[in-house]
DNA sequence: ATAAAGGGGACAAAAATTATCCACATTAAA
DNA sequence: TTTAATGTGGATAATTTTTGTCCCCTTTAT
């Protein structure tokens, strides 16, 4: 019930890259070395944060990272959920599971309100707010 | 981010023994075969569950386990804390962890008020509300 | 005594996570 | 137009975590 490293690694990298002027590209190997991330790993991480829209890549000399949108509209729930799908408290909440025990399992309701509950605030801050409280 | 099957297996033997009569006690091997969980790895299972007094055990010829409370006074969050011990979203809510980044990390906020909000959750169902919801 | 339980330690298997390597495609600049 | 800097993608390895199994022990009612 964590957050695994790679996510933390594609939070820290959102937060530099929010920090960088404006429109400006950091390059991989930048921000593998600020922030002491294993370089080939790091760019599968970032592949999956432009996958889900919230960077913008650019090959070639010169080329990097940035933020695809403003700050304030990237939340930590959009960076959590880019690297690890979905949240889902239980395998019962997956979307694809078919539960056995359907209807009468008693846990999925509460798992179903916390879960509710933990996306709620995981969407309230956004990376803007983050970086401002630095 | 999600209980392990571990977890699983102890919320659905907390279930059970729910269920069971008053003062009774199921055996391993019982509840084994009715929630299909491999019985020995139940043992551990339910050692943790009887390690924070969430359930009893009796050794010998007729013993087994029953619940060491009432059911109303165990909540999701004393079986998930049982066998994964305390819930931390994030390496950094450990309160072992000694954050490199202190004290200026934004991120450890965020996870703070979220898993706050995770745990009030977790906490307000009962074992007996989870049982008349079936 | 005996058999039916739980207790505990070692270990194995499986799965998930993290890390590394390398050949390739793109692009700006020399 | 070559060159070097950069992201892309796939394969694979290493590590860690989780899950499962085995086996011998202790306890206890009959």
């Amino acid at each position: 019930m964590q957050i695994t490293r790679q996510t933390e690694y594609a939070i820290r990298t959102m937060l530099e890259l929010a920090l960088a002027p404006e429109g400006e590209v950091l390059s991989t190997r930048y921000i593998s070395e600020r922030q002491d991330i294993p370089e080939d790993f790091l760019k599968k991480t970032i592949k999956l944060l432009a996958l889900a829209d919230l960077v913008v890549t650019q090959r070639g000399t010169g080329g990097g990272v940035r933020l695809a949108k403003p700050a304030d509209q990237i939340t930590m729930l959009d960076i959590i959920t880019a690297v690890e799908g979905p949240i889902s408290l239980n395998v019962c909440l997956s979307p694809a599971y078919n539960c056995p025990n359907q209807p009468t399992c008693p846990s999925k309701q509460v798992f179903q309100r916390a879960q509710e509950a933990l996306v709620a605030e995981l969407k309230r801050q956004s990376l803007a707010d983050m970086v401002k409280s630095m």
